[in-house]
DNA sequence: GTAGGGTTAG
């Protein structure tokens, strides 16, 4: 296709093929746009108008002298006024006899005060007033509420108004119009509803301002009443109130409406244009803003300023930068290219299509560099990710004299969250501290996330605890803050804070259902599940998401299974979560399917759910994680990681290819952390191979010298093998070690109640009848000769032989605590922080067959559903 | 007569 005409490429109906077309074609864009240089507003002459003031002035001089020397001093001060003199005007009036002033002369210092924005002046002259005793009747008290709106003192504006009960329309809209500018749409509303009731007639500045309002607060219905209401007045074709119809209209996401005023409206001016391109891209359509834009070029449509910055915002949008480029093209031909305004949206167009050099080069060419140009640069490299400079560049702004504003504080402190640096992040908010921004409710949120991101809860906390006023975002913030960083009580803790104080939403639920899952705590995730489908929640992918995730890990893979074939539109995380879910359920082949499936469906697997189908594959013992393996380097390009490799040793180890496995590791190209080896540790207790532990273990105590899991693993390793001198020698490492224990702890749920189990405690107050019960299970065990593995009775009973004697026996405690506590039948759930011992793994064994009752015990590794006396993970865990 | 509608950064 030949390049088509400047014309024939905007006004195109089917704007994409063009776009295409375009992006193959050519490279300077500026050959499409034909502008006509602006008129230069600068150059025009000045100096007439200025003679014209001398004239009048010394007109009213003449009359003035001409009244008489002995007259009062109202004329001499409305001269002054007239002239523009404040100082002397005000001078004159304070000097004057009070009685001698009249109302007239009060408007005309009013009228120059509300001009020059002078608050100080307006008061001193409401103050004469006040003194003199004169009346303040309606159009007196209307120049004081002009003058106080004028000099931005609202409140002694409104007070006035409120006194003088005017039912002039233009003092109504001053006030309406000053709500609306401090964004108090609902005073502004509201004012406008008393103003109906006192039968004030609306005119089109009014209808202008309750339009934004409304727009303002999402009232649809409001507005489109408003519609109705303007024609009924004859406002139907003032192009100021139908341009205010359609912005309203596209505020309210209503762009075919917005689309049908426009067509209708015969007297379109530049502004009406803008507002078409600003409003499409604001509703994601940049496409149709950019044909806007062509549309207004074409049909000769002056354009301003505002079209320009519109234009390019449109584009950004869109995302390419090739039309941005064809616009900036034409913006400097149209002698835009000056404008501070330009320059920075120009910017944040070319780092939003993702070309931040060119970004740079519009930054570095930019003279005076404003607040915004520094904030969008600094945006700009926090989006890439590189979050480096993005601090450096806050940096250099401050050092030439720039102050950072709400804009640049957020965005900075995105740049630390991402980077995960808490020190800059610290620094940034000591900057917020001495400017005095820390009562600001963005900076508060922000500061928060990049806490939260950073690590540092306690500092977020610190945050929230002293902030004034908390939205929900706040809170959202706080609770997922917690459930990522792995404080899921905290988290469950602020969740229920937060009831009666902030409306929870859609976010809140995907924020919480993660500490739910975490702890397993199923009552409160049902509670949450009931929250979503009473509010429609589940239609937001990352609430199906959690949901599903929080019934996997509470055991219900059932359930969960049967949401997320609700979920209409799966995306990565849905398939990713279901494929671990089967993984740590057990169902190796499932997982398989799945993750077939997801291919099929043209979702592209990431490293993520490749570490959840290696998990899957090694801990159902399947070699198809190998293929799995390859695919991942070798179709997808993924660099394994520590996770992968780890999935990879654990696969090995369980079948029994211990060498091979050690042979892995030493061959990985990254370096291997404790994790890795501990996998192989596992696999020497199950293979029995004494000489590889002891070998293996050396690599783990060398990375992890303080985790006991490791230590009691390897003792349990040489218990098996009899082998009671290394047990002991074991034992005085770990006392020349001085090791601090983690306790294992079980947990179980009974009637929304978190019933929790530490190893030896016997504080319960059902102990005695747990411990009768366990005795009793004991016996009957030997009796069926169900006890495999005595071997841990034989070691001396002092401290390290204790915790492996009694190592995992929480899991025991809660086990027969919910025997006691659960009706005959139901399933038994257990969660337990530490692995599954043994000992404990047989006794649930038994109790699912003696009791005919099913078990689902959640370790730190992976689920086992204990059924008939036999075990979903069989033996692999 | 005085005012109004669209305008860059998170």
């Amino acid at each position: 296709m030949a390049k088509s005409s400047p014309t024939l490429f905007w006004v195109s109906p089917n704007f994409y093929d063009y776009k295409r077309d375009f992006a193959k074609t050519s490279n300077d864009c500026s050959i499409f746009f034909q502008p006509s240089p602006r008129t230069n507003v600068l150059s025009s002459n000045s100096s007439s108008s200025f003679a014209l003031i001398q004239a009048s002035a010394s007109l009213a001089k003449t009359q003035t002298t001409t009244r008489g020397i002995a007259d009062n001093n109202n004329g001499e001060i409305s001269y002054f006024c007239e002239m523009g003199n404040l100082k002397n005007a005000m001078e004159l009036l304070c000097g004057s006899e009070k009685s001698e002033l009249e109302s007239r002369t009060y408007c005309s210092v009013l009228e120059l005060c509300a001009q020059r924005k002078s608050l100080r002046d307006g008061k001193r002259v409401h103050s004469v007033i006040r003194d003199s005793g004169v009346e303040v009747d309606g159009y007196l008290g209307e120049k004081l509420v002009f003058m106080y709106v004028n000099c931005g003192d609202l409140r002694e504006a409104r007070r006035i108004f409120d006194n003088i009960y005017t039912d002039r329309v233009f003092v109504w809209n001053l006030v309406i119009n000053e709500y609306a500018k401090i964004r108090n749409f609902r005073e502004s509303v509201s004012l406008f509803k008393k103003m109906q009731e006192l039968g004030i007639q609306a005119n089109s500045h009014t209808l202008s301002c309750v339009l934004k309002c409304f727009g303002a607060l999402g009232n649809l219905k409001e507005g489109e009443r408003i519609h109705a209401y303007l024609y009924k007045l004859g406002f139907g074709c003032y192009n100021t109130v139908l341009n205010s119809l359609v912005a309203f209209y596209f505020k309210s996401g209503r762009v075919e409406s917005a689309q049908k005023v426009f067509d209708e409206l015969t007297d379109r001016d530049v502004i009406s244009w803008n507002s078409m391109i600003s409003g499409y891209s604001s509703n994601g359509l940049g496409e149709k803003g950019v044909g806007i834009f062509g549309k207004m070029l074409s049909l000769g449509v002056n354009v301003d300023l505002a079209t320009i910055v519109n234009a390019l915002v449109a584009c950004a949008n869109i995302g390419t930068h090739l039309l941005g480029r064809a616009v900036h093209a034409y913006a400097i031909k149209a002698c835009f290219d000056g404008e501070i305004m330009f320059r920075n949206t120009l910017l944040d167009m070319y780092s939003k299509c993702g070309e931040l050099d060119a970004a740079v080069q519009v930054f570095e060419k930019t003279g005076e560099r404003s607040v915004v140009s520094w904030t969008s640069m600094i945006a700009g490299y926090a989006r890439e990710g590189r979050s480096n400079e993005a601090i450096r560049l806050f940096y250099e702004m401050e050092r030439n004299g720039v102050s950072p504003d709400i804009f640049t504080i957020t965005s900075i402190l995105h740049a630390c969250a991402c980077s995960g640096s808490l020190e800059d992040g610290k620094d940034v908010h000591n900057y917020i501290r001495e400017s005095g921004m820390e009562s600001n409710l963005f900076v508060c949120n922000a500061l928060m996330d990049m806490y939260s991101k950073c690590g540092s809860m306690d500092d977020a906390n610190l945050v929230f605890s002293r902030m004034p006023a908390k939205d929900i975002i706040s809170w959202n913030t706080m609770i997922g803050g917690y459930s990522k960083n792995r404080l899921p009580n905290e988290a469950l803790k602020l969740f229920a804070e937060m009831q009666g104080k902030s409306k929870a939403d859609s976010i809140t639920a995907a924020c919480i259902l993660p500490a739910c899952a975490s702890l397993a705590a199923l009552a409160k995730g049902r509670e949450i599940h009931g929250h979503v489908l009473r509010n429609g929640y589940f239609q937001d992918r990352h609430v199906a998401n959690a949901l599903v995730d929080m019934y996997v890990k509470c055991g219900l893979l059932a359930l969960a299974q049967v949401l997320f074939d609700m979920i209409p539109v799966k995306d990565l995380i849905s398939w990713t979560v279901m494929i671990a879910g089967y993984g740590m359920h057990g169902f190796g082949r499932e997982a398989i399917a799945a993750f077939d499936e997801m291919r099929h469906a043209g979702i592209e697997p990431d490293e993520v759910s490749f570490i959840s189908i290696l998990y899957a594959c090694s801990h159902s013992g399947l070699d198809e994680g190998w293929s799995f393996f390859n695919v991942m380097r070798n179709e997808y390009s993924i660099e394994p990681m520590l996770e992968h490799y780890a999935c990879m040793v654990d696969l090995l180890s369980r079948t029994g290819n211990l060498s091979k496995a050690y042979r892995f590791i030493r061959k990985m190209p990254i370096e291997p952390d404790a994790t890795i080896w501990g996998a192989l540790l596992c696999g020497c207790r199950t293979y029995h191979d004494v000489k590889l532990a002891e070998r293996v273990a050396e690599h783990v105590f060398e990375l992890e010298p303080d985790n006991t899991g490791y230590y009691v693993l390897l003792a349990n390793i040489y218990a098996e093998a009899e082998k009671w001198e290394e047990v002991r020698k074991l034992r005085e490492k770990i006392g020349r070690r001085g090791l601090k224990k983690n306790p294992g702890c079980s947990w179980i749920e009974i009637k929304g109640k978190v019933n929790i189990f530490v190893a030896g405690d016997d504080s319960q107050p059902l102990a005695k009848k747990i411990e009768s019960l366990l005795k009793r299970l004991r016996a009957k065990m030997k009796e069926e000769g169900f006890y495999p593995n005595m071997k841990y009775a034989l070691i001396n009973a002092d401290e390290m032989e204790k915790e492996v004697a009694l190592c995992g026996h929480s899991e025991k405690l809660a086990m027969a605590f919910g025997m006691l506590s659960l009706p005959p039948g139901k399933t038994i759930r257990v969660t337990k922080n530490l692995r599954v011992c043994g000992d404990c793994h047989e006794t649930a064994k038994f109790i699912s067959k003696m009791s005919s009752r099913e078990i689902v015990l959640r370790d730190s590794n992976r689920f086992h559903h204990f059924k008939d006396g036999h075990c979903s993970c069989r033996g692999f865990w």
